[in-house]
DNA sequence: AGGATAGCCTGCGGGC
DNA sequence: TGCCCGCAGGCTATCC
């Protein structure tokens, strides 16, 4: 993530690259709604028409630009687990999963031709403020596991897209969580990435709030008690909390005084750091495949 | 029916 | 140096 930075000779606003969980989009979100919101989308260019996934009756087959904001003033950019809900002052709008790779980029003059490469959709949008620039606003994702949904009222988003997802991780408290894993035998690991039990939380900050309170990523849901449960809650709460005040970036660039990158120092405590020392104890982290992800722990601190 | 698993997709890094 | 292979993971479909 960067912000301002000139290149090409483009003044580019910001753009985001590392891996987007809900600290990463809350940060886009504030970002994009800064810029967007009240704006009038002018022109759609769609460059790659899968990524807009439809499965509106009424529009069977019939996706045109006009369907992807074309004409529409944008009231608000928000945020629903790791979804960005765009919504028209029609009451219609678009929700945008950014999956493993996505990215949005907003620019002033981009004209580039050929597009790059995964450059899949690009909103031309013209703000509120009369002085302020006419904008590109494009949606990017080299492996496309995100897409962009639309729905025609908040009503259909409701029902359509958001239904079945569960309570916002950054607010979910003890009780609720207890009641949540207490009816499943799966793992921890495995509850926690379903969105349907808790929305918002991935591979990495599943990781980062397990070893925080404590628990084994392997326990099953059931058997976590009630005082588990308010320490799970509290650390997905407090390791949110700071990820999105940190700007939402899991990797921070650190250059070294001497000048040499040093490469990436991370601000997470086991993602990423297997075989390394454990914070807590300074034992080495272990890594094991649980619900089909890599999941780092430590053996001596999570029980 | 809940839970596990395969598959989507491209970039990148390790190994040879 | 360059190529190949495996891994990364959010989400859906499908199977058990």
């Amino acid at each position: 993530m960067s912000a301002a930075v000139r290149r090409n000779g483009q003044k580019l606003f910001f753009r985001f690259s590392s891996m987007p969980e809900l600290p990463e989009v809350e940060a886009i979100r504030r970002q994009v709604q800064q810029v967007v919101a009240g704006g009038l989308i002018e022109k759609v260019r769609v460059h790659r028409r899968d990524v807009v996934r439809d499965r509106s009756a009424r529009r069977k087959g019939r996706l045109s630009v006009d369907h992807v904001g074309q004409h529409q003033v944008i009231e608000s950019v928000d945020r629903r687990g790791k979804q960005l809900v765009v919504l028209f002052s029609s009451s219609g709008g678009m929700i945008i999963r950014l999956g493993m790779s996505g990215r949005i980029t907003i620019e002033e003059g981009l004209n580039r031709h050929p597009v790059p490469p995964h450059r899949h959709l690009v909103w031309t949008i013209t703000p509120p403020k009369s002085s302020q620039k006419q904008i590109k606003m494009s949606f990017i994702d080299p492996r496309r596991f995100g897409g962009v949904y639309l729905f025609d009222s908040v009503e259909d988003c409701q029902s359509r897209l958001l239904t079945g997802l569960g309570p916002e991780a950054t607010s979910i408290r003890g009780n609720r969580l207890h009641d949540l894993l207490g009816g499943t035998r799966r793992s921890l690991k495995a509850a926690l990435l379903d969105q349907s039990v808790l929305a918002g939380i991935g591979n990495i900050y599943a990781d980062e709030a397990l070893h925080r309170a404590g628990l084994h990523p392997a326990r099953t849901g059931d058997s976590i008690s009630r005082p588990e449960s308010t320490r799970l809650a509290a650390a997905i709460r407090s390791t949110l909390r700071v990820a999105i005040e940190a700007g939402g970036s899991t990797l921070r660039d650190h250059i070294l005084p001497d000048g040499s990158s040093g490469g990436f120092i991370k601000n997470h405590r086991v993602y990423g750091r297997g075989g390394f020392p454990c914070l807590g104890c300074q034992g080495p982290l272990e890594v094991l495949t649980i619900a089909a992800r890599t999941t780092t722990f430590c053996p001596t601190c999570q029980h």
